[in-house]
DNA sequence: TAAGATTGAATCCTCAATCTTA
DNA sequence: TAAGATTGAGGATTCAATCTTA
């Protein structure tokens, strides 16, 4: 039982990202991780984040952070500063155009969301899944992420 | 609630996958899905299996098996052979090397899999992971796949 | 020296085009 | 023509090394 557990699990995660990364990409030209970056900084106060703070948000690594930044910096959605606090932080504001292009795509993000997880399942197996990712969680940052 | 389920199981869709894959790469040099590629040759009867169900079963495009396949066959752990039957089908063929190679991986493999999913969840939330990978996986596949 | 961030090289994956055989 | 498989180019990610500032 353990093993198709895991089967499954494994099929799950492998495939969802990829379906859920092509449809997103298809409909706004973001893949799945620029639209968590830039997602997660429309939702600061101050459309502002470290950088470190917001690769662990975004689930990547800082160097991939950087990386992608100089793309969608190049874009226009967003722009660095150091901080004049410490000149070793860096941090990431959205532009309007961001702030435009996240409103223009959270629609097409939430509808595959929906349409391939949320709606499938009913409200138990939700709940199930957040108690499953919240075991799972602790064990897989270097530093505790914040999961709401 | 809907939110923080899928910000969970977004998060441990991402770092999972990368936690167990440069576990398996420390210790054994191959990559998650190479791994999965050798495992599921080693489990047919005569360790051999046509590429299209390999991919499948691999949960990988046919293109990425393909360039994954020459590596693994200039290593000397597999080789492609057409089917006599019908020239336009391909089968691996696991070799002894190749044998030997998922035998000596297995252990890793299945430890870090232990180690950071079963050995967390219960018997209970083992079960529901299961009804919930399988609720989710027919929206994620063109052909039905087999899990077990 | 250490933390945060960047860079470039090497690797891997994706995508579209191509090839082969039936 | 269609299915299965391969190929190469382009893009993205990783890894290790480097840089900057405190």
């Amino acid at each position: 039982m353990e093993r198709s557990a895991w089967i499954g699990l494994a099929a799950v995660m492998t495939r969802l990202p990829s379906v859920l990364d092509s449809e997103l990409k298809a409909a706004t030209g973001l893949s799945q991780f620029e639209y968590l970056v830039l997602a997660r900084l429309s939702e600061m106060p101050d459309r502002t984040l470290q950088l470190k703070n917001l690769a662990m948000l975004a689930n990547g690594s800082l160097s991939r952070l950087s990386h992608v930044l100089s793309r969608l910096e190049s874009r226009g959605w967003l722009r660095r500063c150091p901080l004049p606090d410490d000149g070793r932080l860096t941090v990431a504001v959205l532009t309007d155009d961001g702030w435009a292009k996240v409103v223009a795509s959270a629609p097409h993000h939430l509808g595959s969301v929906r349409a391939h997880v949320m709606d499938l399942l009913s409200p138990t197996q939700i709940r199930q899944l957040r108690s499953i990712t919240r075991t799972l969680m602790p064990g897989l940052c270097d530093t505790a992420p914040p999961v709401p």
